[in-house]
DNA sequence: GTCTATAAGAAGATAGAC
DNA sequence: GTCTATCTTCTTATAGAC
């Protein structure tokens, strides 16, 4: 077997979990091209400019991934509370599933990792948490709520799952989500909220 | 000069400045060498298991350096929702100091980036979390609240603490953190609370 | 105790065969 | 397009002079 047929996609998905699980820097190329069992040449013939170009795909992947999840818990759900609760939900499931030792799409620390060493690194995260936000007070926007309010929301709820995965990685425990989730009906006004 | 009074202390305060600020990995110990002004043998002599025992010790002083913030708002303040919206008031001044880009005790993802590589950070990393959540705790028993919700509400502000401080590095922009900060009285019940 | 020079290995990146 | 061998640089760590 000599071709690949998507080697490009392999190395995203290994890439992005690996990204995700140790962070940027401890992740090295070699482990990558290892673990998605493609040779460096293919790397580098589809990232020309290696690494960064490479996380920057990354990011992108993980944002989409995240957006859907959204769009799928929002759709099925009747308000935007049991909504957000059942992605924090799904995160647990997740978590209890690895010990809290796997790939968790949301923790997305890798942007606090990055953003003093690359511009341009930086700036890929900044558009993540901009895309999630603006898709969750779209949402309360179409459940009621005013735009300031919505805005002001939803950057808080990012705020509190973000907090609350790392609380819940460094403690291989899920009682920081299970408190958030708790804590949701308070924060959301809008829709017949518990 | 030869001698350097306090090498030892010289190199804790530069790595856990740049570990704080880069992250662990990303910190060669080139980089704290060469910006703490100690060679590197004085490093290996103070810390003989290298890079990981140094990282114990920046990760404890942390620690302290919190805890102690945490107990000068908790002294100043009248009731716990001024000391909590106090703390991140500094938080807020600090970054727009450095425009985000500066030394921010708080911001604890070494925390994530480390508790896969290695259990002995991870650990070093709980009790950190272990620790402010454990003072927060204590200072709302003492304004009324009971140990259960105590327990809880102090976790819930640690995870928005340091989730909104991951979104205003990465967007170098204050505004998730004055946000939480609006909703810390929601949160809190305990004291004349605003 | 303080400091330098250097080792051993892994990192990201490249050249070039096929 | 696919893959391997290699280069340079940077990493952690050590040996040993002073």
């Amino acid at each position: 077997m000599a071709s690949k047929p998507n080697a490009r996609q392999q190395i995203i998905d290994t890439a992005m979990k690996l990204f995700c699980m140790q962070g940027y820097h401890a992740t090295g190329l070699n482990q990558i091209i290892k673990e998605s069992s493609c040779p460096k040449g293919s790397l580098y013939y589809y990232f020309p400019e290696g690494k960064e170009e490479l996380a920057v795909e990354c990011i992108s992947t993980i944002k989409e991934y995240v957006l859907e999840k959204w769009r799928m818990k929002f759709e099925q759900a009747s308000n935007p509370v049991a909504a957000i609760q059942a992605h924090i939900s799904d995160m647990i499931q997740d978590g209890k599933q690895s010990q809290f030792k796997g790939f968790m799409p949301f923790s997305f620390w890798m942007a606090a990792e990055t953003c003093l060493i690359s511009e341009r690194l930086r700036s890929a995260c900044q558009i993540v948490f901009i895309e999630w936000q603006q898709y969750i007070a779209q949402q309360l926007v179409n459940n009621g709520a005013n735009d300031s309010s919505a805005d002001e929301t939803s950057n808080v709820i990012l705020s509190l799952m973000e907090g609350a995965l790392i609380l819940a990685i460094t403690h291989g425990d899920e009682k920081p989500l299970v408190n958030i989730s708790r804590l949701v009906p308070s924060i959301v006004h809008g829709g017949s909220a518990s």
